[in-house]
RNA sequence: GGUUCGGUAGCUCAGCUGGAUAGAGCAUCAGCCUUCUAAGCUGAGGGUCAUUGGUUCGAAUCCAAUCCGAAUCACCA
């Protein structure tokens, strides 16, 4: 059980013997202290003044009396400050608290709790190469998996693979037209990069075959629909769909180099999944579910044949769920993968990691599944995230302003080579150890940016002012960790008695902030907040660093004091390491 | 125009289920390596929490209006 959880528990049980009234946790609050003020932790209490009929003084006074006296085991003292409740919390406490955990590397973990939650996140297109938004996304993605399995959930982690449809036909016209049969092996070009190298060609093209119809006298609506190119890509979805032999060898040569190049990618970044879909199977699920839903007359029938949902009563717009042709379209498409998920995997929750470009279309998802009476309709979920954006604004592609993964990764490794060749810290290190260090480090920068920030939120990337390594950085978590890996190598952990130990304000700090490692796991799956965990660890590498340089551990005051310091380092080294593993971030042993 | 999200230090962000003097990192300035890793630590300067009004013991936080920015409202995915 927390502390502030205990707290919560004696108060209202002093409240009931004070006052013979029944008061809830919610019904007042418990904060940190403040430093200036003598005490742990706060009761504020404001909220019952009303309720108890009982001036602010005299409430604080009695609580705190009743507190200290009950449970003189917890509480070793109080003051009472306008309102505010100063309670001490006995050393005790976190002696017992270091003892029972300094070595659990399950601390903060919960049991399986028997959901199922699958998470789809990453959900790249084969017709270019990962960007920064990818690895925010993919990240997130992974960071939510695990701090949801930390929490007792079985996760499934799942991906959809966008590889048909007109935007991979560019590609592949693009290829035919312009590429006299380069490969990766004859180009020595990664397989996805040189896909989106012909997309961007298409592009080229593209525009200069409207312009020039434009210039001989058509309009630019026309010459957008008229331009060759355009139609011949139009073409090729046709012959997509009706299996014609050889679109189809060139469409699995061509997405065959992508899916070789994202492998690379997604092994750099440590993304993986228990179950890949991909749309060219799943894009003719869903009609079945349109046709329960006529049935249901949840949706209706226009004279044309084209299906529609009327969203108008609850505020959205009427949606088109069947081309007039049968065809489905994304929406369809989605409905019926969102069925195929819950009858493959049973699961309990659906998260969807998607952009938030998107809010409008999940909504719509959710919406008709729920008035088509899907028994899983209420357990979808869109984790939302904001786009990645550039000082100048939007990442374009067609204005070569991406940043892509493949470059930024590397950028990140070498930036920590050259970090680490200056410090000179690992100089003995083989060159495989090197290699593994620098990826650890440089990675562990470009996750620990990307996760650091609120999901919700967009955020911006300057790609003039490189990813710090300093302050506020998964390097400076990594590096608390391998220097108190480097004290334990040293100083071997015995057992002592530690019963008559007496904390330090800056030991109490660590201590405090160790014990909420559980609230914040917890926080972060509750609201699928990686950053939550981020903020923590960071919060608590800080203070570590802090009580570090102002006193020593190797050299503590008397033994017991230096045991109870390297218990209190171990446990700070499982913590972090066990939290920067719920964020896909490894902690090296040195650096 | 409708809907949704956002506006906190020079920059990037915490804090938002109302609580004590609004916090970090970067950048700037001043200190700290002959004992455990200086990717570190200590300190200083830097704020009209977009604006106005309301709710109350108390508002960055809740409510309303206004201003600014973004996303979205496809027989594209």
């Amino acid at each position: 059980m927390s502390i502030v959880h205990k707290i919560q528990t004696c108060v209202v049980a002093s409240l009931q013997s004070l006052y013979g009234q029944n008061f809830s946790e919610k019904d007042f609050q418990i904060n940190q202290t403040k430093p200036e003020f003598e005490g742990d932790y706060t009761v504020v209490i404001f909220s019952l003044v009303k309720p108890l009929k009982k001036s602010p003084d005299v409430l604080g006074q009695e609580l705190g009396t009743v507190l200290t006296t009950q449970h003189g085991d917890l509480f070793t003292g109080f003051n009472f400050i306008k309102g505010f409740l100063n309670l001490s919390i006995a050393d005790s406490y976190w002696l017992d608290l270091l003892q029972h955990h300094h070595n659990d590397i399950c601390f903060g973990k919960q049991a399986m709790n028997g959901q199922k939650v699958m998470i789809e996140y990453s959900s790249p297109n084969t017709n270019k190469p990962l960007h920064l938004g990818h690895l925010r996304n993919n990240f997130l993605g992974w960071s939510v998996a695990e701090i949801l399995k930390a929490n007792g959930y079985e996760v499934f982690k799942s991906c959809i693979v966008n590889d048909r449809g007109i935007h991979i036909c560019k590609s592949m016209i693009a290829w035919q037209l312009f590429a006299n049969g380069a490969t990766p092996e004859s180009t020595g070009i990664k397989g996805d990069h040189l896909v989106g190298d012909y997309y961007v060609k298409f592009n080229d093209e593209y525009k200069k075959q409207v312009a020039t119809l434009v210039a001989n006298g058509m309009s630019e609506a026309d010459a957008e629909k008229n331009a060759p190119i355009m139609l011949q890509t139009q073409q090729m979805l046709l012959d997509w769909e009706s299996g014609n032999p050889e679109v189809m060898t060139l469409w699995k040569t061509m997405n065959g180099w992508v899916y070789e190049g994202f492998d690379v990618t997604y092994k750099a970044i440590g993304s993986d999944f228990d179950k890949t879909y991909y749309e060219s199977n799943t894009y003719l699920l869903g009609k079945d579910i349109v046709q329960q839903g006529l049935s249901k007359n949840v949706f209706q029938k226009k004279p044309d044949g084209s299906v529609w949902i009327d969203l108008t009563p609850d505020g959205l717009d009427e949606k088109l769920v069947l081309r007039k042709d049968g065809t489905s379209v994304y929406i369809t498409q989605d409905i019926g993968l969102a069925q195929l998920k819950h009858d493959e995997f049973g699961i309990d929750q659906s998260i969807y990691v998607i952009g938030d470009e998107q809010n409008y279309h999940m909504k719509v998802l959710k919406l008709i599944a729920q008035k088509l009476g899907l028994p899983y309709a209420d357990h979808i979920y869109h984790l939302s995230y904001g786009m990645v954006e550039l000082p100048t604004g939007k990442m374009k592609s067609r204005e070569g302003t991406v940043v892509d993964a493949d470059d930024l990764v590397q950028e990140m490794i070498d930036t920590a080579r050259r970090h680490t060749e200056e410090l000179g810290k690992v100089k003995d290190f083989n060159p495989e150890e090197l290699n593994t260090l620098f990826h650890t480090i440089g990675l562990g920068a470009m996750k620990f940016y990307l996760l650091r920030v609120d999901p919700k939120k967009k955020m911006i990337f300057n790609p003039e002012e490189s990813i710090d390594f300093h302050g506020f950085t998964g390097p400076f978590i990594q590096y608390t960790h391998a220097r108190i890996k480097s004290i334990l190598r040293k100083e071997p952990l015995t057992s002592f008695d530690n019963s008559t130990e007496l904390f330090l304000p800056l030991e109490k700090q660590v201590l405090y902030t160790l014990e909420q490692f559980p609230a914040a796991i917890a926080d972060a799956a509750k609201e699928l907040n990686p950053s939550v965990l981020a903020n923590y660890l960071f919060h608590l590498a800080k203070q570590f660093n802090s009580f570090y340089t102002e006193h020593s551990i190797g050299n503590a005051e008397t033994s017991n004091k230096k045991q109870l310091r390297l218990q209190m380092a171990n446990m700070t080294a499982h913590v972090l390491k066990s939290g920067m593993q719920m964020l896909g971030i490894a902690v090296p042993e040195r650096m």
